[in-house]
DNA sequence: GATGAATGAGAATTCATTCAT
DNA sequence: GATGAATGAATTCTCATTCAT
């Protein structure tokens, strides 16, 4: 071992995931990433191939805890309890991984072609099956799909409530504002719940 | 009246907005939409004074009925009867409205400084605030969101168990296909559950 | 006759004029004298063939009394009391040519090519010609350019002294301010001793 | 020293001017000038940020010698020699400034809102504060005024006196053909006997 | 006398990418 | 490990102009 590839290469990952997440894919130029790292546009090529290269790199430096989840989850035999402890898992790197997750839902398009996005889509897939087990009903896929992307939503709703253009008078109601905390407590509860619906009879509409 | 104001603009909105949610607002180019539309690009800057102004007229063009759904929501008073109704009418309309979800999930980067943008998050806040009545809690709040999710959700689920490089392996099992129709029953369904759950304590992780 | 040619197209003139000369002939574009108007830019073409043809039509609307002086002029045996008459003349319609003396100044580059630029700079040539008489030095031809370019520049510099931007301790000193009646005047004074210099020996520098 | 900051940037500079003067801002694209370097655009806007940037470039590299006689100016106690002196040296720059000279006076409309155009008109006001001096009516400023631009305009009819398309019948005298030399040496007679006229009682006229 | 709809040509600008040093 | 200089391909947008109605 000769310890990480290289600081800047590291360093080239983290800042792009945070443009790339907060501007999005398209909108952010090699140039602004060079920038905010203090070197040019063509010492990231010496570090990665291409833009979409950079992406790949990300998902590298990232996507390990899922992979294990996904190893994890295929060892045992599914139970209930097996299901809980995957979502208990998932949301537990949350915090973590946001920028991540940010990126993947709004970049859909950038990344449809991209090997790194259809691997972390193969993952989301792998993660749901999981969840519900075999032979499950497209509705039971349906909900387990759902429970991860609690997790997903959470931080987004909360950036929502504490955006600054929100009208307050929208809907007439007052709302209760969270923390980061509370939100990841209530989103890890909101997934659970509804992952304990699989299985059950749809109630009559 | 005087009818339509005109076929093409129409015709621009259908066009770009199909283009839109398959490839991204950033990857639709205006000579995509120009070309596919028989005309040159000055055509669509005769109807829009710029590209993001197409957005503008697909929003005004499609989200009428969701204008139209919070509305009816602020005249009543909240009742589990009530909530229960928003989310079939969210329902109702969702195969019409698939399209323009799509767009918006996928290209947040993009909306999220424009006009069009901001109106719609600002649309799916109030219903979350109209399905969970007044005085929730956070976690109140992700279960609306969620359960008003899923009817987005449905249709992209659907979409990758059909998606033809899905590895069949993943999760080592099979899933049931779904038609069209089933992925909405069913989504109304998972979605009248979830939001069945508010005001529920949280389960006992 | 039958009056003027049509109402609009005056008015299409003066507002050409106003514009061209306030931001210029390319930067100032048809939609916008047509939007002035309240008419489009189609009603344009009615009553001109191109936007150069507008030009031709601004310079047959004001250029008649510099023609009326020129004729007068080459009437006139030269004497210095002519010169002086022309310098006089050319003064007194000053103020309602302002918009057009500051569009062919500072619009060269187009003008260079038309018609009604050629037109222009030839009548001018020609005033400098009618001033100096025949036989003249170039150091004559000069001091009679001068002499009318005087008029041309007093509004020039009447406007710079009030400009809201200028550096108050430029150069050190403070400047009397003028009203526009004043400037004119002293721009006839001025002109008037520039143009008494034609036919002086040069100083010894 | 670091020799130049690159041979390209001051190609570029050189051509941009003599493009812009002799067919003005506006009607000179960044083709033009890339391919009279035998260039692509791109590499236009490695060393420039936009077109009028371009200009900046322009005037950095060509002013200087405006501002240090500016600034030589305001060490200097005003006396009718100093004045003199500030008009002999002006002069003596002319010719290699003749064209940043047309370009500024012929592109007013493109240059009004650029930093650089305001740049130099400040310049100019300021060398006709210096050359009347302190306490200054209108009337000497106005002097002082068209005595600078005697030097601006010597080249300029010049120019006009040898084009082809001259109506040689025009005010019915032949004029002296002057060469390129003599019409410096005239400019900066006229200029100086223009300036000797400040503080002297206007005629009557 | 005028409009609505459209075009063709071209402009400025951006960007990922390359390569010699 | 990195830079400076440059490119090629595309993009959004503007504008004068046309023409059927």
């Amino acid at each position: 071992m000769h310890g990480p590839r290289s600081d800047t290469r590291a360093r080239i990952v983290a800042v792009a995931l945070e443009l790339f997440s907060e501007h999005g894919y398209e909108r952010t130029s090699l140039r602004e990433i060079a920038d905010r790292l203090g070197v040019t546009k063509a010492a990231l090529y010496y570090h990665f191939k291409t833009k979409e290269d950079i992406v790949q790199g990300i998902v590298a430096a990232t996507a390990a805890p899922i992979h294990e989840l996904i190893a994890w989850g295929r060892e045992q035999t599914w139970t209930p309890e097996v299901r809980d402890e995957l979502i208990r898992r998932f949301a537990a790197g949350m915090s973590e991984r946001a920028l991540l997750l940010r990126f993947f839902q709004e970049n859909q398009p950038a990344l449809r072609d991209l090997p790194a996005g259809q691997e972390f889509r193969d993952s989301m897939i792998a993660l749901v099956r999981l969840m519900h087990g075999p032979g499950a009903s497209f509705e039971d896929r349906l909900r387990a799909a759902m429970s991860l992307f609690t997790i997903n939503s959470a931080l987004f709703l909360l950036q929502q409530d504490s955006r600054p253009g929100a009208d307050p008078a929208a809907g007439g109601v007052p709302v209760a504002e969270a923390t980061r905390e509370e939100a990841i407590v209530a989103a890890q509860h909101v997934a659970l719940e509804i992952c304990r619906l699989i299985g059950r009879p749809a109630p009559t509409d």
